[in-house]
RNA sequence: GCGCCCAUAGCUCAGUUGGAUAGAGCGUUGGACUACGAAUCCAAAGGCCGCAAGUUCGAAUCUUGCUGGGCGCGCCA
């Protein structure tokens, strides 16, 4: 089945054609463009559109009397297509669709013919897409800034697989240059104070607790022999901990990786050598007085940089930026045609660097999206919790999700826009308001499967399709919700043109806020199970379509969608005790 | 100084390609459980969509200027 806008425009779009045929409309309104929006009124129908507008300016004439011929030569159209049921024009000019019993039949018997894949649709035709995030270098625990980038990245990827694309996760390992040796020379300290020496973590070192634990842990493993062991030798095994660490801490927050590429792979390959000779046999860079090797600006500058940058330091090392062109390069290799990196926002003055450089490989700059995700600002009853009260001190990923539970961490990274910044108060994600719409979300699905259970304790037929129930389902709340859920798929394909998850949020919230009130309207008056067995099963099937897409949306998202919730969060007393006691600090 | 992002209800935020009387949650006030889950629902109050021009049938949305906040402009990552 279409989705429902677009049985819409399609009608609409007909309708301007048979209307130039019939001499209505002029040939210009073949490519006149327009809107089919939802409209905010129910009287206004299902879905409006506002081409009359347009064709009236074409013609010359109001747009009502626009609209009255496109509303003739819709009805007309729309009786052939069978999933509209009226169509009527309102002033000043639009054009108003209803949709028909047909609709909402074709509808769910959709969604229980495809269930778990309802949803899914092809938009992407099986492109390949490679989906970059986290990428923290290991030289420390991911902090909960990471785990918006991660949870962003996570669910944009799954987003994309349930449109089509052939999606593949990827991090992108730092395992080499300065801030890796920065590492291994503050273990290497560290290692000096377990052993009870004078020691002085560097100016630009590690001063974090954990690298004291990893001294202490190696010091345990290798005794006075790790005092030997050279800076680069505690470079690797320290990052190597690091990623271990969080690796883990991503598993337990429900997301895995397809690739972990490592920066090291790409100069033991001699990609970045490759690249740099490349570029300078080609004119684009040059050695730089000072023994550096330069981008040139030219590069640079259809995007917005106008600066030379460096590739090569004099002191020999090749900078980030190129191995980043290098690694996109050899992205692009494997073959994928679309780039999605997630990146902090602090970084948005790089993204004309990178697209330059993919220029400078001969490849198409614009397959590189880069979704930026601002700050999270962690609080306790809306005060900020302290992130930098000395150096190396801040608010792990980890600590957040034993406090809060990993479906309400992943809920809450990604309700917003990504480029806007997050508020995640600790105590208001505990709490069970729509501040924290994961509790939201998983009691509406967790009381369908309740009212799923009773039937099926009382021996009724579990929710099935049956077109010749649809016309029970007559209540405007029941028309309403099943017309909400065809359009699910339309919310996934939102989420992944503009690359923003928090459309799916508002999307789940929105469809399980409608049942609820729904539910609860008519709990004394019209309930799913009643005497009436034909009526009861029209709306358990309504019940089991809901639950199917609740699931479906919550899958996609990464957060359980519970049968039963048990316990009740926030009720023990022992927690006030233990967040007053947190705040002293 | 140059560039990017942001500004919508007391607070936190949605608002699709420009559409009809700008929405939601929290908070406030007042209501709804003898029945399938009240972790819910209903209602009220609350707005110069930062300011000012412009574009047009129509602007929170597009353009320009201004104000106020965040960030970037390293041989840092």
């Amino acid at each position: 089945m279409k989705a429902p806008r677009q049985i819409v425009e399609e009608i609409v779009r007909k309708a301007v054609a048979r209307g130039i045929e019939r001499g209505a409309f002029p040939a210009a309104a073949a490519t006149v463009g327009f809107g089919v929006d939802l409209p905010k009124k129910a009287e206004h129908g299902d879905l409006a559109t506002n081409a009359a507008f347009p064709l009236a300016k074409l013609l010359g004439q109001n747009p009502m009397e626009a609209a009255e011929k496109l509303r003739a030569l819709a009805l007309d159209e729309a009786g052939m297509d069978g999933h509209i049921e009226s169509v009527t024009v309102a002033r000043p000019g639009f054009v108003n669709f209803v949709f028909s019993e047909q609709f909402r039949s074709d509808g769910l018997r959709e969604i229980f013919a495809r269930g778990s894949g309802f949803g899914r649709t092809d938009e992407g035709r099986g492109a390949r897409a490679n989906v970059e995030f986290v990428s923290a270098n290991p030289t420390g625990p991911l902090h909960v800034g990471h785990g918006r980038g991660a949870v962003v990245g996570d669910v944009v990827a799954s987003v994309l697989s349930a449109c089509g694309y052939t999606v593949s996760r990827e991090y992108y390992v730092n395992d080499q240059g300065a801030q890796i040796r920065n590492l291994g020379a503050s273990l290497k300290e560290r290692i000096k104070e377990a052993a009870g020496e004078p020691f002085e973590i560097p100016a630009d070192g590690y001063h974090g607790e954990y690298v004291r634990e990893l001294a202490a842990e190696l010091v345990a493993q290798k005794g006075g022999a790790a005092g030997a062991m050279a800076v680069e030798e505690l470079s690797g095994w320290g990052s190597a901990r690091l990623l271990e660490a969080i690796g883990r801490d991503l598993e337990s927050f429900g997301i895995k990786f397809d690739v972990w590429f490592r920066e090291s792979e790409l100069h033991s390959r001699g990609a970045i050598k490759v690249l740099v000779e490349g570029l300078k046999s080609r004119g684009l860079a040059f050695d730089d007085p000072t023994g550096a090797v330069m981008l040139g600006a030219e590069a640079g500058r259809e995007f917005g940089d106008d600066k030379d940058r460096v590739l090569v330091k004099s002191n020999g090392d090749a900078t980030y930026f190129a191995s980043d062109v290098a690694y996109h390069e050899d992205k692009l290799k494997r073959g994928f045609s679309r780039l999605i990196n997630v990146w902090g926002a602090d970084h948005h003055g790089y993204i004309p660097r990178v697209r330059a450089g993919i220029k400078t490989t001969g490849r198409d700059p614009a397959v590189l999206d880069v979704i930026l995700v601002q700050m999270v600002n962690v609080l306790r009853h809306g005060k900020p919790v302290a992130m930098s009260k000395r150096s190396g001190s801040f608010v792990t990923l980890r600590e957040v999700l034993s406090e809060v539970g990993r479906d309400a961490a992943r809920v809450v990274f990604c309700m917003r826009r990504p480029d806007a910044q997050l508020d995640f108060d600790l105590e208001i994600v505990k709490r069970r308001t729509l501040d924290n719409p994961v509790f939201y979300m998983q009691y509406g699905h967790a009381r369908i499967c309740s009212i799923l259970r009773k039937a099926a304790a009382m021996g009724l037929t579990p929710p099935a399709y049956d077109s010749g129930l649809v016309p029970k389902l007559a209540l405007p709340e029941e028309r309403e919700i099943i017309k909400r859920l065809m359009f699910y798929p339309e919310a996934l394909l939102l989420c992944a043109r503009t690359l923003e998850p928090h459309h799916l949020v508002f999307y789940i919230n929105e469809t399980i806020g409608e049942f609820h009130g729904y539910y609860t309207k008519y709990k004394n008056t019209a309930r799913v199970i009643s005497e009436d067995t034909q009526l009861t099963a029209a709306r358990l099937m309504l019940c089991g379509a809901v639950r199917t897409v609740l699931a479906n949306a919550m899958g996609v998202l990464g957060v359980e969608a519970p049968e039963r919730m048990d316990s009740m969060p926030g009720d023990d007393a022992g927690e006030e005790a233990r967040d007053e006691a947190k705040e002293e600090d």
